[in-house]
DNA sequence: AGTTGACTAGACCAAACAGTCAACTATCCA
DNA sequence: TGGATAGTTGACTGTTTGGTCTAGTCAACT
């Protein structure tokens, strides 16, 4: 009974969107209830605190943004390494996007929110932590079917995924200090090497 | 004439170490202040605000740690790539080190302040980018002597310190983020992987 | 139609915060 | 030794902030 609301719901994407733009720790609770149009009356209503909302808005952002797109595009009916640069190349397109949209490179929530909170906020960071942990899955799959379809050099899928985690978030990471997405272009590119992808090579090749 | 002090030099200090161990925007000038055994008044005497701080214990960051340890680790009369790992396995240490110490992983300063102020201090990202690029030039000057030495295979310098920097980077940020130094711990020989190192082969390769 | 429970409004408080100021003190140098 | 300079102090102001509280509003269901 009584009315509903999605009150709760324009927080989350409120608060999100802020921290994104600007940083955790410079978003106020009475900015998120500003741009929200939220009285602090029902924040207080729906959540105890920043921190709280943040973690709701984190959970958010993976089960409607990156759940359903890391899904399409890591598909297994797809050639793995192309799951790969399709990913990275969207990526790039929409930070590019971004870039036209807000005048800034903004990469990647979790690992911005994640970084700055890491010490802080072990509810938060808790989250990001999961959320990354759900997303290495899907880097550490299409590693192993591209060693299964020999398309790469034998290696180990943990171990290369952490490299592929890191080569992939770093660049993001400077992208977003140097506001400049060209960092991204050939990411791709930079990842198939990482992986040491066999290139589609002729058929032959030449001996010295 | 008059009176001298280093209570500017305590502030840098404080604000760099209270500024890598929880945030830029968690710390305030009280924080600072206290940690430095420095009154309000003195704070303003030397600073006109947190972030002018910030840009002050940076540049103090570069010129007493970063600078004499890189100057003396990518010394030309090292090897290239040897410069690299130890660089790499030093940085592995220290880190180790301060999880011990402080019970935290805390990664690279600039590169979290800089992740986190780059939408909003213009003045602090600007200082991070330009210690970051300083930085970058030891990266694509060991490249650069390791493809005249023919210990990597050829490729664009420029582009592979990018990639570098964001895989060193990229894993600094994950250990910061997972608290687990470990994610470091075989940095040197995925960098010398993504180099696509030469090892130093038995002097004879075999061919099927 | 009326009751109940979900939600909203916004005034209010205390603490934390950035920033100011005038009076004070130590040190350097002539 | 004494004046000019460099630095210190802590109380003070005004604002922002997180957080609370109460009176009220609206919609669902009986």
């Amino acid at each position: 009974m009584g009315r509903t609301s999605d009150a709760d719901e324009r927080l989350k994407d409120a608060a999100l969107a802020l921290i994104w733009e600007e940083s955790y720790g410079a978003v106020t609770i009475d900015d998120i209830c500003t741009r929200a149009d939220v009285k602090k009356g029902s924040f207080y209503y729906f959540f105890n605190s920043k921190a709280e909302l943040a973690v709701a808005a984190l959970e958010k952002l993976w089960a409607t943004q990156w759940k359903p797109r890391l899904d399409s595009t890591f598909s297994s009916s797809v050639e793995p390494l192309t799951r790969l640069t399709t990913y990275l190349t969207n990526f790039y397109n929409s930070q590019v996007e971004t870039k036209a949209r807000v005048g800034r490179v903004l990469g990647c929530p979790a690992c911005s929110i994640g970084s700055e909170v890491s010490t802080q906020e072990i509810d938060v960071s808790a989250k990001v932590r999961e959320i990354l942990g759900r997303k290495r899955r899907y880097y550490e799959s299409v590693i192993r079917d591209a060693l299964a379809e020999e398309t790469i050099e034998p290696c180990d899928p943990a171990q290369k995924a952490t490299a592929l985690i890191g080569l992939i978030e770093g660049l993001v990471g400077q992208a977003r200090i140097m506001n400049d997405p060209e960092i991204l272009r050939n990411l791709p590119a930079m990842t198939l090497e990482l992986l040491r992808a066999k290139v589609p090579v002729p058929s032959t090749s030449a001996s010295a």
